[in-house]
DNA sequence: TATTTTATTTAGTTCTTACTAAACATACAG
DNA sequence: CTGTATGTTTAGTAAGAACTAAATAAAATA
């Protein structure tokens, strides 16, 4: 029995990338692109990535850049070439800490603030309205929300600030949590 | 001055919460009907929710139900009473652990098992290709993310299995990892 | 059994977005 | 300066998903 192609089992890893990439509500060509470049040992040009993908040059030109800024992927220029060359970042680790840290300024952050600033509202009191009990209900709920918020934002800033992040860490959180 | 109103406050806070919901990739109408059973003191009827958010009852009680699935919200049946009534679990570190629970047989585990498909194929070496040397590389990459994969997986059990969780929880690991 | 009250399902609409195809921009080569 | 190679932008398309409105189901009461 011949063990199965290389290049079909390449196709399989591109399309569970892909299927990755569409559950977190990304575009399927990212995890496509991504997946390609990551089983590729050199840095590939737009029309291989192209051509290995099967989407068009728009596409990939949009996908490789948001890639890019999430830092899954880098760039790269050879000399006296024009084209750009495109590398997957293999330590998943920094990815993370990328993604963590790029979320300034986020819609979601601006969601956040806004749950802040109900907070804000509801803790200035009322004068002395008839829903004086149901007002503070609602202050005690956002505050408890906010609170929880505050502990993921510190999670959050924490991990994205660390100088090493590695199995080694995750293992240790693990530890801790098991007490 | 007079302090805003309750209700504006209200309002505020739904949108606050359904764009969070939107940001997710969960239907808007979600993270309002969180938002209303949040801040009632009291459990709500399906009817109830729909004058309070807009929605139609048929988009309510599709969204309720995943709500329910993820155990943000709670059913509850009064007897002699033919309504159901809802109530929001104010609980966030038990709902991350049930969400985290809830991963199996999901999407995205298919996906997962997709990958590790690949892996187990390039581990059965080929019988001996001119291919040799990237079938290798190959290999090393998908056994690297497949290491990765099941780090995060390990981390998702053990939040997913503890007794307890709270804001304390979290403390001590922003503690160990500021080492 | 018929009627009323509740919840779910379904058919259809609207809106978003990933993607394609092609035009455009840019920069180098001759 | 003209032509060629590369990457980006844009207009249009197709698919998917959230939502509405209405039909259907289910269950209790009369």
């Amino acid at each position: 029995m011949p063990s199965t192609e290389l290049a079909e089992i390449k196709v399989n890893f591109i399309q569970g990338l892909s299927r990755i990439s569409h559950f977190w509500g990304l575009p399927k060509s990212m995890g496509a692109i991504f997946a390609v470049l990551y089983l590729s040992p050199n840095a590939l040009s737009l029309d291989e990535l192209v051509t290995q993908t099967g989407f068009t040059k728009g596409a990939i030109s949009a996908s490789v850049r948001t890639l890019a800024r999430m830092g899954l992927v880098h760039r790269q220029t050879k000399l006296g070439d024009r084209k750009d060359y495109y590398l997957a970042e293999d330590d998943f680790y920094k990815v993370v800490r990328s993604i963590l840290k790029g979320r300034e300024n986020s819609e979601f952050d601006r969601a956040l603030a806004s749950v802040k600033e109900t907070l804000g509202k509801l803790e200035a009191s009322p004068t002395s309205t008839s829903d004086a009990e149901e007002w503070e209900f609602a202050r005690s709920r956002v505050a408890e929300m906010q609170s929880f918020f505050d502990g993921l934002d510190n999670l959050v800033r924490v991990i994205a600030a660390l100088e090493t992040m590695n199995q080694n860490t995750v293992q240790k959180v693990i530890g801790l949590l098991k007490k």
